[in-house]
DNA sequence: ACTTGATCTAGACCTCGCTCTAGATCCTAG
DNA sequence: CTAGGATCTAGAGCGAGGTCTAGATCAAGT
């Protein structure tokens, strides 16, 4: 194999938001709370430079956020990760008590999927038939409002 | 079967509450902001009373807004319902943009669960046979940090 | 009558997670 | 050299979705 084919050059800011999906904003906001792992390097003018690290923590720090992680808790996983070796365990706790939220949460999903499911196919029923029986009836109030409710 | 077994007299918020998970402030600050079909009874004294049709409505509500549907989806679809029948195919078109909305978002968490699934391996795997490798390795930036990044 | 607890209104306040602004600086192309 | 765009810092601002407070009122038990 050829010299460094895995060359990965650091990146700029903005080759980083594209990458990850992240505004630049957000990423120097990120910087700012201490949720990267180490301080980004800089070039003499002071501009960001990222590296392969960098990136990759962002992205997870992107699903870890996208499935509803608090920055706090990233906060805290790059402050272990910071302290280096030793906190294996706690950075272990932390992700799988995520794991289980985030496990929770599909859960939870599906079942509102279920319950608008079947709302859709009440609705869809209706139209289809041509606008008759009762949905929910503002006039109607009071007693069953009908639309299938068990 | 006796008379009116299926009673459900109308409920005070506290009870309404306490059926649905929101709070007193929650059920207030929903009522305020359009996001209920009707007005809500009241005692001589000022008490709201919910009718079952309230509470059905909410538990309905519940239901969107667990998976992320907003509140001004939420009060456009109660605006739809207030103005009673004809408009049927928009409250169809609202329920069913956010069925996609769902079954989109079930289908990235499930992407975020395998990527952590993988890391609490990663990690798991390290602590198992006893602080090895390195993980995350904040002293060993600008190369390759190992944990099995691909 | 008195106490206790739930409820009332209006409106201020809060957390989260960014986003945006201002004004300066860096850098690349022409 | 100059113009343009990307980036910099510090800090203000924002939208969503409630939450909380104050001060008053209602309702039930003793």
């Amino acid at each position: 194999m050829a010299t460094t084919e895995i060359r990965a050059e650091p990146l700029s800011i903005g080759e980083v938001a594209e990458r990850t999906g992240l505004s630049v904003h957000a990423l120097r906001f990120y910087e700012r709370e201490g949720l990267l792992i180490g301080p980004v390097q800089r070039t003499a003018g002071g501009r960001r430079r990222y590296a392969p690290a960098d990136v990759d923590w962002l992205l997870i720090c992107v699903k870890l956020r996208e499935s509803g992680m608090p920055l706090t808790d990233l906060k805290r996983f790059a402050e272990l990760v910071r302290q280096g070796a030793g906190n294996e365990a706690e950075r272990l706790h932390l992700l799988d008590t995520h794991q289980r939220r985030v496990e929770a949460q599909i859960q939870a999903l599906e079942e509102c999927r279920s319950v608008i499911a079947w709302k859709v196919g009440v609705y869809a029923e209706h139209l289809a038939r041509g606008e008759a029986a009762g949905l929910w009836d503002p006039t109607a109030r009071g007693e069953a409002e009908g639309e299938g409710a068990e």
